[in-house]
DNA sequence: TGTTAGCACTCACTCGATAAGAGTGCTAAT
DNA sequence: ATTAGCACTCTTATCGAGTGAGTGCTAACA
């Protein structure tokens, strides 16, 4: 059934106002905001078909109208309007992330929590990002061993995209420095550029062919870089702004909040609402709403989730995600979250 | 003034009383659960005059007394005494951290986060824990430079306790390896073992002199390496449970929960809590015990904090702490944060 | 045929009154 | 010094009445 011009009008106006005030609205409200000069009585009509097609609810007999998740989700669709009029204060917005971006964050680490902590403050909304993480097998660029106590030899290994990782393997046998040097130009030599698939059988046993007497030290430091390769320890969630859900009293319930706010704790739970959505690749340039149940994520019923992708180089992502009450501000939300991946992916490039 | 026996034990059975129920407790309950054999017209005398010293309050004229402060110091300091009957459970307690502690754990941020983990859920409390810090300035021990890139420089830094940290220089001058081989030489033989203040002037002139054409890189690094002894980036806190304040009924106030959330997500605002006491050096040993307004942070105030300090070589310390209603089960507590601090304490020694 | 005024009805919410229950302080008796 | 007894206080739960926002439906209207 296609829905007619006024009734998207009426539709749209409810959920504004729904989206303001958190209240059930009713026809009177409509009838009085709205330049469509119709009666309360016509509008209450409309809203009976509304609810009847599954956009609107009642919470209970005789009261205001509230969006159902369907409502929302035709609105994010289809009724929402980003706010390209207000072009001043959107580019007031992008300064304000430009200048607090630049502003002497050297650290990844750093950046990523202090962006999570803006987007909070801005929106009055829980947030959270991903460090980029790589989707392609990894690449070796670069390693270099050096031996810094007598039986510790420190293997130092640096993967496309300059992820820098340490790791110290204590040696059952002592080697002198000239072969760690001699180690250094077999391994730089042989395994830069590759992936970890690549890293095969016939070329280890070349390479404890050039090294013969410290075979088992060659397989050794392969299984470590394969690891290091591998691991993806540095991939991590910051969060910010959690208790901003108290700012909602239909998230401030204790049952309810806990749960929340639990999820932002146990950071392996937010990842599951962020990577769902790396599959369904079909634009990763869109920022994606996820309402109510569409989350997956069994605490986040009663929420809404908006997640942007930002990239850093071809294949190498991150994730943006925005947590606030179903009557959110999407709009804003949406807004804010194409400033800061700009910002993001820009401030990456520069840097890179 | 003095305490009479029977007072205290009368003021030890509220207390315990209170801390199980969470309710006020009247003569009534006293009178018929204890061994002192009164009636409860006796206990409303001694528990109105424990009123007037200050150790129980009434939350309205007319409802039983709940302890204050002042009461929990008394049972804290005086009162309380471990459960050193149940040997056996402590014992099982004990093993239960070794074994989880034992297991596969090899990274130490994941030990600590795991740690606190298994301590909120063993107590039902919020729980925190420091990485390590050295106290006294760090050492240099090892450094290794290494040309990765045309025109980049990584500088990996080795300090006393095995910490490494990576550097990148941005290089404005090329540089061949054969200089780089040259520099690693320099500053091994120059800077090892030298702590932070102890790079001065004189020696970096003689550095620069021993490398006349790269004076300003020689610079550059050894501000680099300065920083990076300097910087605590790898000072974290972890915390775990924090949605376990739910679990009590005067702590779960939206505004009152809101903020100690937010205390535990601004790490910075929970090391407060923390660093405070390292100054009242006087016993590490110690367990310590802040009781609402003790804490000195704001956000606490109607929780009590109590920490304990592991050390994993002489001067390397970090601090594990819980945090629960002021109605916390003390013994409880303070049973658990010995057993996990002297697993930690073993667990480093022998990693060493 | 679409729109509107009018009206009866529903439901949540507030407020006050009432009753029950827990606990106290005080007095007088033991 | 201890205790039984009693009046008193304060909290909490429950109930009913009153209010207000909002609806659905019907009948009149353009």
């Amino acid at each position: 059934m296609e829905l007619a011009e006024r009734k998207l009008k009426i539709l749209n106006a409810v959920i504004k106002n729904y989206l303001e005030t958190g209240e059930p609205v009713g026809s009177r409200t409509i009838s009085k905001y709205t330049d469509l000069n119709l009666s309360s009585a016509t509008i209450r009509n409309e809203m009976a078909d509304l609810e009847e097609m599954g956009y609107i609810v009642q919470p209970h007999t005789s009261s205001g109208r509230i969006p159902t998740d369907m409502g929302y989700r035709l609105y994010v669709d289809n009724l929402m309007r980003e706010k390209e009029t207000e072009l001043n204060k959107k580019e007031r917005e992008l300064n304000e992330v430009q200048e607090f971006l630049n502003d002497k964050v050297e650290k990844v680490e750093e950046l990523l929590q202090n962006t999570a902590k803006l987007l909070a403050n801005n929106t009055n909304y829980a947030t959270m990002i991903t460090t980029p993480i790589n989707h392609r097998g990894r690449r070796l660029k670069f390693i270099q061993l050096s031996l810094f106590e007598e039986n510790k030899l420190l293997c130092v290994i640096v993967a496309e995209g300059n992820i820098i990782k340490n790791r110290i393997i204590t040696l059952k046998e002592t080697i002198d420095n000239e072969t760690v040097l001699k180690l250094n130009i077999i391994f730089n030599t042989s395994l830069n550029g590759l992936s970890l698939e690549e890293m095969n059988i016939g070329l280890i046993s070349k390479m404890t062919g050039q090294a013969a007497e410290h075979m088992q030290l060659v397989r050794d430091i392969i299984d470590v870089v394969g690891l290091a390769l591998a691991d993806e320890d540095d991939f991590k969630v910051y969060t910010s702004g959690t208790t901003n859900i108290f700012k909602y009293p239909e998230l401030s319930e204790s049952s309810t909040a806990s749960e929340i706010i639990n999820t932002f704790e146990e950071k392996n739970l937010l990842t599951n609402l962020l990577v769902d959505k790396e599959d369904s690749s079909q634009n990763k340039e869109v920022i994606q709403v996820y309402i109510g149940n569409e989350t997956s994520v069994q605490s986040m019923k009663d929420c809404s989730v908006v997640t942007a992708t930002y990239e850093i180089e071809e294949g190498v992502t991150g994730t943006i995600g925005i947590v606030g009450p179903k009557r959110m501000d999407y709009e804003k939300v949406v807004e804010a979250l194409k400033a800061v991946k700009s910002q993001l992916d820009d401030r990456f490039k520069k840097h890179d």
